[in-house]
DNA sequence: AATGAATGAGCCTTCATTCAT
DNA sequence: AATGAATGAAGGCTCATTCAT
């Protein structure tokens, strides 16, 4: 087995330190200190690795974005039905990789910073717009496409409401009780159309 | 008629002067340097009045939370069936007042804070309860107990990720197709119900 | 007497400890730290008074600048003849105020690094231009415009190459000697052109 | 034929990236990474080959004034007459190698930080002798020792003023109007030593 | 011979906070 | 009541330098 070269070893380290520091401090107001100290290394390295602190909070987001890009994809490849698609969505933002408070916390921080991050706000137009059509690949085969669009922004707002008050509230809800919600959702409109 | 005290009339200004800030700068990362010279007094005077930083925030959060009640309180009066409570409740969520830009970015930047500010956390735990039992107050009458809870759950989260939504992209949703998506949410479930 | 204000006192007191700095260290890379210290202040208080580091060297140059006018006007007010007024620019430059190491340092330190700063550049364009104007305003009535010129050219560089040379050897070349070497070539091309 | 060493040559590429980078940066204010990407190598080496940041900047002055003591023991080989020797010296001086900006740059930059380093200093003593003597060597056929010694030292003080000049005011004065200047300096002093 | 890895020390800058007036 | 003056503490960042390989 091949041994990872050293920076790419520290580059990772340094991004799941500053996740957890982010996921502790609760807020992306952590210092490159306290990130590089989780890490082991000096700040001075993570500047050598990174940039700056713009650059190591970007990299963060892209690997968080990495994690829940690769998670969606593993789970459609299982999903044999449009139906299933749409399960296997909400079951990945759900998951309990996914769904951890430190995740959790990150998630939000991040969707504020990129209010003024330029760079950031791109990442997260991505997110956006794969959770988007990967939900419309499974809506559009069961309704009009009106109505899936609709439902698609409802998903998506109910699954990013469902992470504030995961926050909020320190083990609230549960990925079951999230996922139930979010289902039934879904199920009551899919039943109305075919009605 | 009693003049207003020139104190109620300073802590009045450096709070609207603290929202402007927070909604300019789209994060509770403002200076009480920025907030006093937009309320037109030193920062040593925002201290006086406050005492710190963290308490200038705490009494804006408050006057937010009491702007929403008021206005919820408002619309409630003027709600004569369970049916129109609901609806009552979603709309105060989107209203001009409520889903501006700059209300938006508040109040998710407090979201965050809270995590982290045990007075912050107090207070947006009975904004989460007030909301909830309001919708409650509509519902119960409509469905069991047990719908009715998980429904005002997730009108709840529906009325968060859209907050969410709103802050990312500038000018969407509107309040007009917020509301029209929390509506439908609401519609297709009572009628389920009824049916 | 009026009691002068602080800021004004703090801001001289600042000025007077970066041009010591700067003697002391012979360049320009001095530390705010070090500067505010010698003027008894924090370095915050500089940086509030200041701005930031780049504006207090354009201060203090500025304030070089200031000094070394002043000392020209006083003089050339003093001057009868236009040979008078030659001299007087030549004992300005070379007086026991301006030609104190430490002032030397800062000229020269300042010379290099208006290379790079737009502002210094712009300050030292109007040194060069006041000692160019008062040099010719005796030089002209003397000689034929074009003559005139090129030995105001002439001293001007010989009072600045003086000044690297006052800089290099410590406490050579005198005030006197150098005053000397420079009335001698203005004597001699005097003497050349009258006769 | 003996290739010359790699260590020779690197050390040559890495003065020479000194050079460029103090030219273009005007200042000696030059990292060590930056000087050795300039020379294509890892600044380690640059440590491995010349000990410190000191030691590179001296060797670099060291070379600077080789090339000055070369190009002169050349100039100075032609010089048939003492009057010659002098033109000679100055002509070198404003040699199209030696006023180049970049050069001047250095040489001003090494003055300044000469201040401060003691090795620096006595390279520049050196120059400074050198060039006192070359001149002397003219001077002293054709006028009286103390009529010589001020007239050197007023030469020297004026080539010295004319690389500020010249740093200064980016291309100005011209070589050609710099030595005109120097040599009508001269020759406006012989003519009155004659007469 | 050459380098990537790593760091300690230092600097500029910002900011909440205090205090005398 | 209100403020200017002043600071301590902390953070991001840079850079010369060292060392194992």
């Amino acid at each position: 087995m091949a041994k990872i070269g050293v920076e790419t070893e520290r580059r990772r380290a340094l991004i799941d330190a500053t996740i957890a520091a982010i996921g502790e401090r609760r807020s992306l107001d952590v210092t490159m200190s306290d990130i590089a100290g989780r890490a082991g290394v000096s700040s001075a390295l993570a500047h050598h690795y990174f940039g700056g602190k713009g650059d190591l909070l970007e990299a963060t987001m892209r690997a968080l974005l990495a994690d829940l890009s690769r998670d969606t994809v593993l789970a459609l490849r299982r999903a044999q039905t449009p139906r299933a698609r749409i399960s296997a969505v909400i079951a990945v933002n759900f998951s309990v990789s996914q769904f951890r408070q430190e995740t959790v916390h990150a998630w939000l921080a991040f969707y504020l910073e990129a209010q003024r991050s330029a760079p950031l706000r791109r990442l997260l137009r991505i997110y956006g717009y794969r959770l988007y059509s990967n939900l419309m690949s499974g809506l559009t085969p069961l309704m009009p496409r009106t109505e899936a669009e609709r439902m698609a922004e409802g998903i998506a707002a109910m699954i990013d409401g469902l992470y504030i008050r995961r926050a909020l509230r320190d083990g609230l809800p549960h990925p079951g009780s999230a996922t139930a919600l979010v289902e039934d959702y879904v199920e009551t409109k899919l039943r109305q159309a075919a009605g």
